[in-house]
DNA sequence: CCTGTTTGTGCAGTAACTGTACAAAGCTAC
DNA sequence: GTAGCTTTGTACAGTTACTGCACAAACAGG
């Protein structure tokens, strides 16, 4: 109903290149960008130049030459930027080196011993900073959070899950690495984000997903290939969608909200095991889904009424975004691997002006999305405008 | 968090004139594009020459000279594309003309005799015919409809409150209109975007609009200056939302529906007043509004209720969408206009990670909303790229 | 080695700006 | 009324980012 205007063909190209992982024949970007071939030599020139990428005549191993002249095959340069990706999550810490193209190296993991929130992001700086370390061209650092994340600044305004007040995450983060251009995301939405580039959210249109992890549960849209982040940054928070009047109370004062149903804890209380010790609650978590594989009944019954009032959830989002694809990360996405049927049944007959079966649904693809999505948020000045990054020569 | 590519300078231009309403001062201009005079120059050029605007230099009537040379005026040409915007609503078929600027013209109305569908169609198309005859360079044709509409070709697939089945409402007017371009939209929708372009909406970075017409409720998202439509066009079902667990029964199965609570017969409900026949509804409920307005406590009482569940749903939806702004039309923008605290309050206190009051609230300014949203619709590509849509000379 | 197919390249050309220097238009003060 | 100041429009010579065409290169099959 509302067209856009074309970008430019530059920025158009490394995006195609980083989306097929950072090689790609000549011949296929051509015809990506539906450009004429010189028009990518003009453009495969000044990337090359500014030392982006290298380019391999020696079409050896050409796929598919009919007969023709086989297409030269573009490659990301050592030489390229590199961004480096770190994830904080309730226990641990993660970071890793990631270049054009999503390719991840280098990943460390750091146990977080607790403590003032200072001493979290002591661990989280040092972690970066030692894989930051002799990297020769760093474009920038990004961090999944798992908290709401301001989008203007990584101010983080109730980092719940955590145990944190307001804290101003960005700025402390900027303190510690200020040598560094510093982005900061919510972990769902940029593993939302890492899956739409990435993985099983590849080529929707409006992609719904949601995740749970070691407490409480993350959800994000990506619509028409951008985030919807809100006007600040706080948008999709879906723990606290209705999913069953008679269900549970919240402490935001309603009950049944999606949040208190699926997420960890709700998972274990309605396998009857209430009570868990955080520490332990995801290797209980990891057994008890093993347990429900192994088709032991009480088990299983946790997974189906779970899996019920997820479908339930997942059909409200779906009403208000009019999504084309789930995609399902974390346990909800082996949750999903158990019992299909009874998500999309219920996403089927909830959902309006969708047939059932219209909207496909599928686990994550991504072990490390949060952290590959983190790579994503640094990485954006480059696919948006790679000349100015690049500086010439 | 994710940054957009520049767009073109001269869609820009034309965007800019637009949306000051068709005219404005070319020193105006070249402040909001942020270029050069000489650009300015070499735009309004191209412009001029293809017959869009026309240049004023008499300079008048110049509001601000600081003892420098007035900067001349542009206006919209009388040469420049026109089109016809036409709203369908339950009793009524509306058609104007509009132009650059948005301002409306020939503006008028018929009241449907109800019958099939067809005649509807035709009934709608005859009066879109008697407005467009006779206009010279009419670019397209925009329709505001009160159902939901698929994006890619103008399909209504459920239009509830017409009582119709499925219908290829875009073909069938295609087919009465075939020598035009015809696009098609939800009323909601493009009420919503008219009041980000031209009233109360203007300079949100995401607005969320909702409103009562005849029957039922709608709404819209405007995010980042783009509607928000969803895959197929579907998106923001606002009806649907649980506001009160105690409340109404709903037809889709659960209880207390946004829709079921504050729509034209919830109000009416809410004052003790159910079975109205559906022709008095309108005029009944307006009736109800001035005995509200006036103090009369039954009235008084239903309002208050009606707010509340409003104030509820509304807070969902900022939960989901994070708005900065939202803008309540029809009979809603009257409703908070009688008592704005109780809407804000319940805004306030449910929506997380925002405090009280930090969303500005406000009524529709535009009594033609739909109507002038669907001209925004069919205006649209000029916008988008004037360049093609104006062939050369 | 010739043919057919597909692919890369050199180069001249163009659309869409951009920057600079300068002229024009108004106001104020003398 | 004209000099001085401010702000604004304009002419024109670049520059950038492509675009189209003609041609050469690389491979497969006969």
């Amino acid at each position: 109903m509302v067209a856009v205007a074309q970008e430019p063909a530059l920025s158009q190209l490394v995006r195609n290149l980083h989306l097929l992982g950072g090689s790609a024949s000549r011949a296929e970007l051509t015809e990506l960008l539906g450009c004429r071939r010189s028009v990518m030599g003009y453009l495969l020139g000044e990337l090359t130049d500014r030392g982006l990428i290298a380019i391999d005549r020696t079409g050896g191993q050409a796929a598919t030459t009919d007969g023709g002249r086989p297409s030269h095959r573009v490659l990301v340069a050592d030489t390229a930027p590199t961004v480096v990706a770190a994830q904080l999550s309730a226990d641990t810490v993660t970071a890793a080196r990631v270049g054009l193209g999503g390719h991840m190296s280098g990943r460390v993991e750091r146990t977080l011993p607790g403590g003032a929130v200072t001493d979290t992001v002591d661990t989280l700086c040092e972690l970066i900073n030692e894989v930051a370390g002799g990297v020769p061209n760093l474009l920038g650092i990004g961090v999944a959070v798992p908290s709401p994340v301001r989008r203007s600044d990584g101010y983080a305004p109730a980092a719940l899950h955590l145990g944190w007040p307001a804290v101003p995450l960005g700025d402390l983060m900027r303190e510690r690495l200020s040598e560094h251009t510093v982005s900061l995301g919510n972990d769902a939405n940029l593993a939302a984000l890492a899956e739409y580039r990435h993985g099983a959210g590849r080529g929707a249109a409006q992609l719904v997903y949601l995740a749970t992890a070691h407490v409480g549960l993350g959800g994000a849209v990506v619509s028409e290939g951008r985030l919807f982040l809100g006007a600040r940054g706080y948008a999709i928070e879906p723990g606290h969608i209705t999913v069953d009047v008679a269900g549970q109370p919240c402490p935001c004062g309603s009950t049944g909200c999606l949040e208190i149903e699926v997420d960890h804890r709700g998972l274990l209380r309605a396998a009857g095991r209430s009570g868990v010790a955080l520490e332990a609650i995801t290797s209980v978590v990891a057994e008890l889904m093993a347990a429900a594989a192994a088709g032991e009944p009480t088990a299983v019954a946790a997974v189906e009424q779970v899996g019920r009032h997820l479908g339930t959830g997942l059909a409200t989002l779906v009403n208000i975004t009019d999504a084309d694809r789930i995609v399902l990360g974390g346990t909800l996405g082996g949750l999903y691997r158990l019992r299909p049927d009874i998500v999309a049944d219920q996403v089927g007959t909830r959902s309006f002006l969708v047939g059932a079966g219209a909207i496909p649904i599928m686990p994550g693809e991504l072990p490390d999305g949060e952290l590959l999505g983190a790579a994503e948020l640094a990485l954006q000045p480059l696919l948006d405008n790679p000349k100015q990054v690049l500086t010439t020569r």
